[in-house]
DNA sequence: TGATTCTACGGTCTC
DNA sequence: CGTAGAATCA
């Protein structure tokens, strides 16, 4: 048997030594804190004969679960998947509690099944505006965004609208109070849970449920908690709920490290864990294998700082290294243009170093990514727009919410004039307001009011097609079609395709692409058996940090985006009073300590080389005036021994990015030096392939890992196979995507339209399209 | 109604 | 600058 303890310090391996009660363990940055949570969960399985079933680890975001299952695999062997321990994030974990074993909420809120839907933010917030345009607010005053924030942290305070008409003292108030009433009142109707609720209804089934209660600490011996620094309240009661038997968790966290308080975050959480469990153990893990001392000592003398800290000194027994470099531009674009020189250079030296670029906001990524494409290197933004959040992606996925619930008012609302079927803004206020004064969804109001012939003959006409429409396509959900027939049906039927196929502008055709990569996915979902709910959920679970590449020699994140990642190059740019610490935190002690933890997150990142970038001026958006900026305090926080000025170098490129801005972004449409990859289809393969992976773990077993390797992760090529040579498309055939360019057939599963292609696409990795929706034309 | 142009306004961070 | 919603025109 291997030894789990092997490679561990002292500290590292009393943590993993630990069996039974609750453990705090507080990790500084680059203290081996994964390390500390898999050997734990390698060593529970292998020599406490723990069945890995009966252990559940819960982080913040998918990519850190999957690189948390992925270790553990490694430590234990994948060879057996009914000793996986279940490693998930909290969300997904509560969605997977509640379509499995929900009924009993049905008691607390009526109308939940357990086929309900999810909305993200963009839901919420159509459903917000839903609300202004029945109450016949405007959203001057009280803007949606704000309202959903507040609306949110109440929640997450166990608030109901009754204690906000309670305390509400003036109209304003009340207004809110509302809104708040009525945006619960809709999720319901919907059968639909925002984000909050999927941690709410879960804790609240748990508190009232002992059955489900007791079942779930029976089969969960063992909890695990990442990042606790960064749990909320009602995380925090779920952690007490799934525990109160038997008190078997680990919570691993790092007050220093502590960057959601914005999203309610709750630092008593890891400050108090001590005097919730009066017999917890606490291990301090202080040695920091990451940085050079240079680095480590810079974030320490900056954290220290701050005053709410349980106080540690972080210590490594790695050599100084290089000074930690500072440049000051002169205004953005020569910050931007100085990255990218410097990352040319290192990289010509050091070809394997990884490089990141950390910013504050993401609007700051643009000019580092017109400097890099200048210097013609290729990188890869993390954040931004992701696949499930272009508009056709979300028209084609609100067709399916809704073929799959119709009540489902906010995505029925979003497709009923797309594309144009002569259904109008006040054909649509009508039905709304029926909807209100009924009390009933949107979908209810509409039937009835076609039934009883209330409308105008040129509306009647245009909504019973439309109820007839979305009729067929409830029925074709609800026969159990293969989610990629349904979403091809979806098109058809509804005209979707054809309305992207006549229209000349550019952009529709990059639409058609994505819903083609959509149809892919979709197909990959149904040949795992996955059903269309299942489908929906993981769209919209997934993050944008999850697309994160790591063999990306640049990345562009935000140092939110950075946490728990480590790089061996490390640029930290716009440090200004103003944007790093934020404008925003000017005036509370409290944000103004979260921005330096954020300062201290982003430093300690790096593992060879850190540089803190800032500019003189800065525009605040593109066409306007600059604005001067100055150092940010953090700077001054850096013992100035560690530090080099870096001034600029000869050899670098003086040119004005932003007089040939026009010039770099016709380069970008054409493609032609960029390596920005949105690659989120990947992460759906590899998703749907743990996903199947962990499903064969109750049916069969001992079935081999699913077939082909994930997309993302760099594979061999697939040995050769006879049947690669039937049909036009065969292996080692060179073919043109629209979108990937020039690739090479690598393998090839099925026959005909329905084969599925494994290709390689040089500069994009491989990619596995199935060939009747892939656009793939035989290169000659 | 639907398509097009115009204007105003915003800008952490995320499951 | 980019976007969303308003205003305007067909």
């Amino acid at each position: 048997m291997k030894d789990f303890l092997q490679d561990l310090n002292p500290q590292q391996r009393e943590a993993v030594c630990h069996i039974e009660g609750p453990l705090l363990i507080l990790a500084g940055a680059g203290s081996g804190k994964t390390r500390v949570i898999t050997h734990r969960i390698a060593y529970l399985v292998h020599s406490e004969g723990v069945p890995g079933p009966s252990i559940l680890a819960v982080t913040f975001t998918n990519k850190a679960a999957g690189e948390m299952r992925e270790r553990v695999a490694n430590l234990i062997g994948l060879s057996d998947w009914r000793r996986a321990p279940l490693i998930s994030t909290f969300h997904s974990f509560c969605v997977r509690l509640l379509r499995r074993d929900g009924d009993p909420l049905a008691d607390l809120r009526p109308g939940f099944t357990r086929d309900f839907t999810i909305y993200d933010d963009d839901d919420q917030l159509a459903l917000i505006k839903q609300i202004y345009r029945s109450l016949g607010l405007d959203d001057k005053s009280l803007p949606p965004r704000s309202v959903l924030s507040t609306i949110s942290h109440a929640k997450n305070q166990k608030q109901t609208p009754e204690d906000f008409y309670k305390k509400a003292a003036d109209p304003k108030a009340s207004r809110l109070a509302v809104i708040f009433e009525q945006y619960e009142a809709r999720l319901r109707q919907a059968n639909a849970l925002d984000f909050d609720d999927l941690l709410l209804e879960t804790v609240r089934l748990l508190g009232s449920d002992e059955a489900t209660r007791l079942a779930y600490n029976e089969r969960f011996r063992f909890l695990m908690i990442d990042e606790y620094q960064d749990t909320n309240r009602v995380q925090y009661e779920l952690m007490r709920l799934l525990t109160v038997s038997h008190q078997n968790v680990a919570v691993v966290g790092d007050e220093d490290q502590s960057i959601y308080g914005w999203r309610g975050a709750d630092i008593r959480n890891i400050l108090d864990f001590e005097r919730d469990f009066p017999n917890a153990r606490v291990i301090r893990l202080e040695q920091n294998y990451r940085s050079t001392k240079n680095i480590l000592e810079a974030a320490s003398a900056v954290v220290s700082h701050n005053t709410q800290r349980k106080g540690k000194w972080l210590w490594t027994e790695a050599g100084g290294g290089a000074p930690i470099g500072v440049y000051e531009g002169w205004d953005a674009e020569n910050e931007a243009l100085f990255i990218a020189h410097t990352i040319d250079n290192l990289l010509r030296d050091f070809p394997e170093d990884r490089v990141a670029v950390l910013y504050r906001t993401n609007a700051q990524s643009r000019q580092i990514e017109e400097a890099l494409r200048r210097y013609g290197r290729k990188y890869l933004v993390v954040g931004g727009l992701s696949f499930y959040q272009r508009m056709e992606v979300k028209d084609a996925m609100a067709y399916l919410k809704a073929a799959l619930s119709p009540d489902d008012s906010v995505s029925l609302l979003r497709i009923i004039n797309t594309p144009a079927r002569g259904i109008g803004k006040t054909t649509v206020e009508q039905v709304e307001r029926e909807a209100a004064a009924r009390g009933v969804s949107f979908w209810a109001a509409l039937r009835a009011l076609l039934e009883e012939g209330q409308l105008s003959a040129r509306a009647q006409a245009a909504l019973s097609a439309f109820v007839k429409l979305i009729g067929e396509l409830h029925e074709a959900a609800s026969s159990g079609m293969a989610v990629h027939q349904l979403l091809s049906l979806i098109l058809e039927r509804t005209g979707y395709r054809q309305m992207l196929e006549s229209d000349p502008s550019p952009d529709s055709e990059a639409r058609l692409e994505n819903l083609n990569e959509l149809l892919n996915a979709a197909a990959d979902s149904a040949e795992r058996g996955e059903t269309l709910a299942e489908f929906l959920d993981h769209a919209a679970l997934v993050s944008e940090s999850d697309q994160l590449d790591d063999q990306a020699a640049v990345s562009l994140l935000t140092v939110h985006n950075a946490k728990g990642l480590e790089f061996p190059v490390v640029f930290l740019a716009g440090l200004e009073e103003g944007l790093f610490p934020h404008s925003r935190s000017r005036d509370s002690a409290d944000a103004l300590e979260e921005e330096r933890r954020l300062c201290y997150v982003g430093m300690t990142r790096a593992q060879k080389r850190l540089y803190l970038t800032y500019a003189r001026s800065r525009r605040r958006w593109g066409g306007g005036a600059p604005e001067s900026s100055f150092p940010s305090r953090f700077l001054r926080e850096v013992p100035s021994h560690l530090t080099k000025r870096l001034g600029m170098d000869h050899t670098m490129e003086t040119v004005d990015l932003f007089a040939e801005r026009h010039e770099v972004r016709e380069t970008v449409k054409k493609n032609l030096y960029t390596g920005k990859t949105f690659n989120s289809i990947d992460n759906i393969a590899q998703y749907f392939a743990e996903r199947a992976a962990q499903a064969k773990s109750h049916t069969a077993p001992s079935a081999p890992p699913p077939s082909g390797p994930p997309v993302s992760a760099p594979a061999p090529p697939p040995p050769a196979r006879a049947a690669a040579s039937q049909g036009g498309l065969r292996m080692g055939t060179v073919i043109q995507h629209p979108k990937y360019g020039r690739g090479t057939v690598l393998r090839r599963e099925g026959d005909g339209d329905d084969a599925k292609l494994t290709i390689s696409f040089p500069g994009y990795g491989l990619k596995k399209l199935v060939a009747k929706y892939a656009g793939l034309k035989v290169d000659e």
